[in-house]
DNA sequence: TATTGTTATACTCTATAACTATA
DNA sequence: TATAGTTATAGAGTATAACAATA
């Protein structure tokens, strides 16, 4: 693992890294004008999501998991027994990434696919109980990332960000 | 190019396609739980922001390009002469991934690399005139996706995440 | 005819590591 | 020693098409 500085997700806990590490001296870059990048929604907010994704990695490391195994886990959990169509429909993830994504899981021990009691074309998903106690201390770890987050952005913000976003998709 | 519903972008420009195209029945599906997802923000973001690239790359397909390509566009625009190592520290894009980047680009006529009078490693980076002229009639129709984006997440919502998020990143 | 899960392909993007030529 | 541009690789993710089994 790699140092990272300035934009990325601070890999220190809290406030001020000042005197601790003695950070090497890096190049000074001259501050660029964005253009009318300024006036378009969708570059902070894919910057924010960046940022957003490499704390999670980084916050849940422990783990070895990514945003979209953790959204899987999360909809399986809370819905058990739900189709693969059903699932990725709700994630807005293809129904063909969502093959080698559930492999994944399962090969892992986390999930189950069974056989539908009523269509036999569809599988029935649910977590193992492994499944349920790691997702269970993965909760704790994103709840910290979202700590993290609102720490960064002010909790205020978030909390507004949040509700606005909410009803979007 | 397929026909894509619900939550992607509509292809349609406005309001309600309602009783246009006869649209095709679609299998009903159960409204899941989203869980803990529901809590955190990131998720929401990821969704926004396929939303947006989405959208983007449709409203720009008579030109093909996408959002990568725009802002490295714009940022040389609005800094001509800039190195390819602070264009990638602005947009925080990986150096080795704007080499590859540059090279379409150039292919297609946009943009230069030139020897910078100053540091004999680096280039000075500028549009040709076809890329002013390119550029120009793009920024029009990116202004039209920020429109779609305006018309669906609501002008003042839209506006409030945009003065939220300007100053993270 | 349409849907479910699946396989396969092409392309974008992130993350790294390494190399060369310069500074 | 460090930086600039480059090449290469591995993996995630998107987009798309096709197929067999089933509805």
């Amino acid at each position: 693992m790699a140092e990272r500085q300035l934009p990325g997700p601070s890999a220190s806990e809290s406030g001020a890294p000042q005197a601790a590490g003695r950070a090497r001296a890096r190049k000074q870059r001259p501050v660029l004008d964005l253009g009318v990048l300024d006036g378009h929604l969708g570059y902070f907010v894919r910057r924010l999501q960046v940022w957003i994704f490499q704390d999670f990695v980084r916050t849940l490391s422990a783990f070895d998991i990514r945003p979209a195994q953790f959204s899987v886990l999360v909809v399986i959990e809370a819905n058990p027994g739900l189709s693969q169509a059903d699932l990725a429909e709700t994630l807005g993830i293809e129904r063909a990434r969502l093959v080698r994504l559930l492999d994944g899981l399962e090969r892992r021990g986390l999930t189950r696919r069974r056989p539908s009691p009523t269509d036999r074309r569809s599988h029935a998903l649910t977590l193992t109980d492994t499944g349920v106690a790691t997702l269970k201390r993965i909760k704790s770890q994103a709840a910290e990332h979202e700590a993290h987050l609102a720490n960064r952005l002010g909790a205020d913000k978030r909390d507004v960000l949040l509700k606005a976003l909410r009803n979007f998709a």
